[in-house]
DNA sequence: CTGGATCCTCTAGGATACTG
DNA sequence: CAGTATCCTAGAGGATCCAG
């Protein structure tokens, strides 16, 4: 197994997870769903080409299945506009906004924290 | 890629990471890390074969691994008796300990909110 | 008791091209 | 614009055996 959503999800389903902290970690772990839930909580709402432009490092596909998989999760909101060319919007729902303060958290200790690992100095 | 350690770790080595909140995540992100920091957290000092007792379901070499990938980061101290049999006690770090109040929040948001989604009845 | 060495499986994330 | 379909690869987590 590789990474940790598809595995701790099937554990919760079983009902043989080892504690609930591992849910938030499932939901949370993904390698670009903490910078998209901060986002969607602080801008609000975004079309999906907006959240690519503040991601340019993503790949279409990539930024697609995050998105689904929070809001399989219950965390974020799908709005679609019956137009074209087609317009999605997404937002936090009450479940997402929920998980702001935790992202805050991780987002402060990293600033606070990042001098004691090695980084390129370019930056 | 598959997990997130690796690959963040080599963005931040590279200065090319997207945000600090990713550090945080490369950090905790582990299949039972953050079980493990709540451990020595709420424990204090535990032995190898306490933690794997704490975790029936871990296999040796994964303990090991998951321990001394937060050895690496700064996060675990080991300390190594020149006994026989051996023996290794690990604790948090001052790094760690800065950990516990997110892996707390991650901790009670789960148990908050696991009733949100599909869990076997019989627990 | 602690933990290294091997081997294996599974899938997340990425690249790219196509579509309504 | 938003999203699906294919194909690929690196590595995490696991099982098992060996060792100081």
């Amino acid at each position: 197994m590789s990474d940790l959503r598809s595995e701790i999800k099937r554990e919760i389903e079983s009902g043989e997870y080892n504690c609930e902290k591992e849910l938030t970690l499932s939901i949370i772990s993904g390698k670009w769903k903490i910078i998209i839930i901060y986002y969607l909580g602080t801008e609000g709402v975004l079309r999906f080409s907006e959240i690519n432009r503040l991601l340019p490092k993503i790949s279409h596909k990539v930024l697609t299945t995050q998105i689904r998989e929070l809001e399989e999760d219950g965390v974020v909101h799908r709005k679609v506009f019956a137009e074209v060319p087609s317009k999605v919007e997404y937002s936090l729902t009450t479940l997402g906004e929920s998980l702001i303060p935790i992202v805050l958290m991780m987002d402060e200790w990293g600033k606070k924290n990042i001098k004691h690992f090695p980084v390129a100095k370019n930056r």
